[in-house]
DNA sequence: GGGCGATAACTAT
DNA sequence: TTCCAATAGTTATCGCCC
């Protein structure tokens, strides 16, 4: 990073906007000097053969409009910095002195932390194999892009994540050795089992990187015998014969920091670099010092942009944090500010427990490709992204709830569309029919065609699908037993509104349910529960929304006991200005959803008549068959009603009411090749023969249906651990596997504050994970 | 107007 | 010639509801 070169503008003047505007292009695409290695280089050369290299392309001209965007957010952050009163810095840093006098009581000395970073990692397992490699400048990676080089080829300025023909050009003798991660692999495990004697429970960061904490080590192999010892000099001790040891094992080489918390640790470890380590001692007075000089940009967190926020104010090293600790309390958000003070004071993990008990927030799987806008090439790419993820997931165990299609277009811009789904799942044709119907809805809706270079999906919200599994069945399970004791549950299409969703958290507020399968019992209070006759494993939700079914006696007693308390909402019509129809629905939440389906289906194949896999294909399609709606039928829509199927028979040769994700789709033109009936209720093929279809659909919503599910119920339980549960339009994974790896619903945590207008929005980075 | 869920966007390595 | 990844975590913002 220009930042830390000497030569740089920016060393001229923190208030300058560094490289932007200048000859040498946008400051974020200038070479980034902050590794070991790459100290003293010359940056002002290097940055222009990698402008010359660049300039004209789309990536440069992306990057260029991003900086551009970044100097005008700079610029009126010094507009804002320059307009606060005297009295209005005075009573922020007063604020911000608060804010110290309340970190401070945190700060923990007691623990030695360790990181320990394996030089050069991937660079140095290649030329520990291949000694021709060892005094050539060389990287590892390809040409689209470098995940490490050595220290030869970093005097040439090439750096990992450079792409490998900038590398090239840097450096015209630079050899690059393809990835080996499993050879990578097998030296990280034995690594880390240097590292289990010292930390049984240390903390991995990746292949290369982890985090010790060996108090307890030290304590137990030094200090019981002899409390007189200088435990600096035998922390320092320790951690050589660690690195030692690495290197008797491994022939490589790692660098270590030793500090009182994770975040000087981490800083340490990259002083004396490489087969180097620093120890910082557990006092204050040393913390303050090593603090105070040491540039921003060294500090885990703050990479380019939080950089130049701080530059922008005059902020170089984390002295000047504290220095004008006021404007940053005026100008950024809590979070932000909390983080910059945390770093200033030099606060930080002093256990690595809470890293450890850390659950995955999300799993994805994205891919770049030769730029196209190519429906079906695209289709078939966000599929095979689709089945990774939803094997992995699998492999894992776990199931989630939201899933994001995250789009690049041939242009670098980025876009991210999400959808939750209606239940927790892993189910390759959940992810792919939803990933799909997003991609096909951002193609419709972009002006023009839209060319992509990357796909991504990505899921979030996740469980454990054991754990998730096993509720879930109980669930199931309890509720079939209910209907089989009960047996007063009435399912038509007709009944398909008494079904209720009861919110008891917040008062019994009733819903019309749209989704059958949806069901899930449970009850806040014992009152609430013996109220829905429950059984006791329900307690215990807190504001939980209950679904209901309104056939059920109990359940429908209560609920007409306590109707006048509940607000049934109405459903509204709408006009669909798609396929012209009215459209019943209880907001526009559905309405839009009926919209997303009408222009997907539209829009890819005119005269084929399609039933979208979308989470409400049930609903669109009961709107559609209770209202026998010609308008849907003849834009394209699936809408034979069941009481007119002479007419959905002559629109047979239309493949009515098939479910992309069951049928061949030549996705070169979005249209069904070949005839699959697939009904929507329970997902099950069926005959070809519509008629046969339709009187399946109106089984499957009857009565008969839900007989036919309670004869399964054994079968049910006994097949959990295959996997897919077939209950209509729920994929729910429902494994009996059982697993260490817990994944409880990742909660989100209460939304961002800071809301005036003085504030930087934008300003987010991951600071705050360095705090819990 | 605060709490919260859903979604988009940003940032880091 | 090529013309800048993959994965994950966090924050911002909007809209709904009470």
């Amino acid at each position: 990073m220009a930042g830390s070169s000497k030569k740089s503008k920016d060393h001229k003047s923190g208030e300058e906007g560094l490289y932007a505007g200048t000859s040498l292009g946008p400051q974020n695409l200038a070479l980034n000097t902050n590794k070991a290695g790459m100290e003293g280089l010359d940056t002002e050369k290097i940055n222009e053969i990698i402008k010359n290299a660049s300039e004209g392309s789309r990536f440069y001209q992306h990057k260029q409009k991003r900086q551009q965007e970044l100097d005008i957010k700079l610029d009126q952050m010094k507009e804002a910095a320059k307009s606060f009163t005297d009295k209005q810095i005075k009573e922020a840093t007063k604020q911000m002195d608060q804010l110290v006098c309340e970190l401070e009581p945190g700060r923990d000395l007691s623990h030695t932390i360790v990181h320990i970073d394996m030089d050069m990692f991937y660079a140095a397992v290649e030329m520990r194999d291949d000694p021709t490699l060892r005094d050539k400048p060389m990287a590892v990676g390809g040409t689209g892009m470098l995940s490490t080089s050595n220290y030869a080829a970093r005097r040439f300025g090439v750096r990992a994540a450079m792409p490998g023909f900038i590398g090239k050009k840097l450096c015209p003798d630079l050899i690059i050795v393809p990835l080996h991660f499993d050879k990578y692999k097998k030296v990280s495990k034995q690594v880390q089992e240097v590292m289990a004697e010292y930390d049984p429970n240390f903390c991995a960061m990746s292949l290369d990187e982890a985090y010790l904490d060996i108090t307890q080590y030290l304590l137990n192999h030094y200090q019981s015998h002899d409390e007189d010892l200088d435990m600096g000099s035998v922390a320092q001790t320790v951690v050589a014969e660690m690195r030692e040891k690495i290197q008797t094992k491994t022939q490589l080489t790692a660098s270590a920091g030793i500090a009182p918390n994770t975040r000087l640790a981490k800083v340490c470890s990259d002083l004396n670099k490489p087969n180097g380590q620093y120890y910082l001692p557990p006092d204050l007075e040393s913390i303050k010092k090593f603090v105070s000089a040491l540039s921003i940009r060294k500090v885990s967190g703050i990479g380019n942009v939080s950089e130049q926020h701080l530059h922008a104010l005059g902020i170089t090293q984390c002295s000047h944090l504290m220095e004008k600790r006021g404007l940053l309390r005026l100008l950024f958000s809590d979070t932000s500010y909390h983080s910059f003070m945390n770093i200033a004071l030099g606060l930080g993990h002093s256990s690595l427990s809470s890293w450890n008990d850390r659950n995955r927030k999300s799993i994805s799987n994205e891919t770049t490709f030769k730029g196209t806008s190519e429906r079906g090439t695209l289709i078939k790419i966000t599929e095979s992204l689709c089945q990774e993820l939803a094997d992995e997931m699998d492999q894992k165990d776990i199931i989630g709830k939201v899933l994001t299609l995250k789009l690049k277009t041939i242009n670098f811009e980025i876009r991210s569309r999400a959808q939750t789904l209606s239940a927790p799942t892993s189910g390759f044709e959940v992810l792919f029919s939803t990933a799909r119907r997003i991609l096909l809805h951002e193609m419709n809706t972009n002006e023009g065609p839209l060319s992509l270079r990357l796909l991504g999906v990505r899921m979030s919200s996740l469980m454990n699908s054991a754990e998730a599994g096993s509720s879930r069945q109980a669930t199931l399970t309890q509720m079939f037993s209910k209907i089989t004791q009960e047996k007063t549950i009435i399912h038509t299409s007709e009944q398909v509104d008494d079904i209720l969703q009861v919110d008891i958290g917040n008062g019994a507020d009733v819903k019309c349910l749209s989704k059958i399968e949806e069901i899930g019992l449970h009850a806040k209070t014992p009152l609430e529960s013996e109220k829905l006759q429950l059984p006791s494993e329900f307690l215990g939700h807190n504001k939980t929304r209950v679904k209901v079914e309104s056939g059920t006696t109990s359940v429908k007693s209560f609920l007409l006991k306590n109707k006048e308390s509940f607000d049934t909402r109405k459903m509204e019509e709408y006009e669909c200005s798609v396929c012209s129809a009215q459209i019943r629905v209880r907001n526009m939440e559905e309405f839009n959803r009926h919209l997303d389906f009408c222009l997907e289906n539209h829009a890819s194949c005119d005269s084929t008549v399609k039933l979208s896999n979308c989470e409400d294909s049930n609903l669109n399609l009961l709107f559609c068959l209770n209202k026998s709606n010609a308008n849907c039928r003849s834009k394209g829509f699936t809408s034979e009603s069941r009481t007119d199927q002479t007419q959905m028979k002559n629109t047979r040769s239309q493949q009515s009411a098939v479910d992309q994700d069951s049928v061949n789709v030549d996705d070169n033109n979005g249209t069904v090749s070949e005839s699959l009936y697939i009904c929507p209720v329970c997902h099950k093929e069926q005959s070809s023969d519509v008629g046969s279809l339709t009187k399946h659909v109106d089984d499957c919503l009857s009565k008969s249906a839900i007989s036919e599910m309670l004869k399964d119920k054994d079968e049910l339980q006994g097949e959990s651990s295959k996997g897919t549960l077939s209950i209509p339009q729920k994929p729910v994974k429902a494994t009996s596997k059982n697993t260490s790896h817990l994944f409880p619903h990742g909660k989100r945590k209460g939304t961002g504050s800071g809301k005036s207008s003085k504030k930087v929005k934008g300003f987010c980075n991951t600071l705050d994970r360095y705090f819990s």
